[in-house]
DNA sequence: CGGCAAAGTGGCACAATGTGCCATAGTGAC
DNA sequence: GTCACTATGGCACATTGTGCCACTTTGCCG
């Protein structure tokens, strides 16, 4: 898709970034958010204090980047999906290929996030990180379907197609945490969202069946 | 439904805590949260900071109760509503209890939420606080909805039917609120939030019609 | 190569948040 | 009226997050 913008320095930064990131999470997990002091991920990164506070706005945005790269590639996909498809179709698609991981990089990315689900069921802090991960996605959706949907359809209803699918995709990752956040069988993750989507979607004011072209 | 426990001392901190809140609200609306301080929100409360943070525990909380009132009302109703009857029924018409203003002081309340709503649109802070407590809902609508689903269904479905619900609620309120935050016409969010629950439940994979038993 | 502009980094000070601790005032039961 | 109990307020404190300035590194061009 694009891949030229990465000169030297931004390499460095998303790497930090990451690196931030992993160590906020193993810090969070280990002892929950409130008993993780922004100095301490600092210090375990090997910047400062004030340098993490420019790349991450609050200490539990820290983690963030590990919730939110499915989120982004989807909305890529979903952006690029062809026009003339249907936008069911579409959706489930983009949400398959988001959610079956293709190589050993991609099972690290979805552990990651699962692990952080798994220990914000019991991390008040990491909850509230977790949905403004969703609430952002659900938002940024309606921006890239609005184009795709047909033209007769309602406001109402691509809040609702986006609301369906930001959910299924959720509620699927928040099962799978809860059962197996080791992700075993990564296999099993497309599945579950795509049943969950069809079950939400499949009543909404839109083209009358996913067959239509 | 209950109305023993008030004694005198319980009712004044009712009060305290509905003034706080409104106050915060009024600031909030007028300056955003980030310019409004946690001393200013007391002080215009009659009690001190301290006092504030044993009401709430964040500056932000301090407008949860304005925004949790329809959705503690509509979990009791729900809990309430008769075992037999059909679970998509039952939360049609709480839905349309808990949206049709019946006196007044209903209406002032619901005008509350959707000002707030409406600030919340240009307003990171309090788009937080909406999504904790549309969040909270949700899980707690989980707990009271687990009882009444039919026997064979799955913990998926379960999920779902409180993912739908809660969000043709959010989504009916949130569009109302970028609409018409004065909430001119009273008896419009009733049908906008039955339409969207409808469209998002009809899929489930639950008893075959609403029109069972 | 030398040097210069731009950007990343770190240190410091500071307002503000949120909590523990203790003292005081108000309430309710007897 | 006394006495326990609870709400409230004041104070100190660790922590958060930001503005400001100095320093270092990077990238670029003569």
């Amino acid at each position: 898709m694009n891949a030229e913008p990465l000169s030297l320095t931004e390499r460095r930064k998303r790497d930090t970034q990451l690196e931030i990131a992993r160590t906020a999470a193993r810090l969070f997990s280990d002892r929950g958010a409130a008993a993780v002091t922004a100095e301490e991920i600092a210090q375990q990164s090997g910047v400062a204090v004030r340098t993490f506070y420019r790349y991450f706005s609050s200490k539990e945005d820290a983690v963030a980047p590990l919730l939110t790269i499915g989120a982004d590639q989807w909305h890529a996909l979903v952006a690029a999906a062809d026009p003339d498809e249907n936008v069911l179709a579409a959706l489930e698609h983009t949400i398959s290929a988001v959610l079956t991981p293709r190589n050993a990089e991609e099972i690290e990315g979805l552990r990651w996030t699962l692990g952080l689900l798994h220990a914000a069921t019991s991390d008040a802090a990491l909850q509230h990180v977790w949905h403004r991960v969703n609430s952002d996605s659900e938002v940024q959706l309606r921006s890239v379907l609005a184009p795709a949907m047909p033209t007769e359809t309602t406001p109402l209803t691509l809040r609702l197609l986006a609301a369906a699918a930001t959910s299924a995709l959720r509620i699927a990752l928040e099962a799978s945490a809860e059962i197996d956040r080791t992700l075993k069988d990564p296999s099993v993750l497309a599945p579950h969202a795509l049943d969950a989507f069809r079950q939400l979607t499949s009543g909404l004011d839109l083209a009358p069946a996913p067959s239509a072209s």
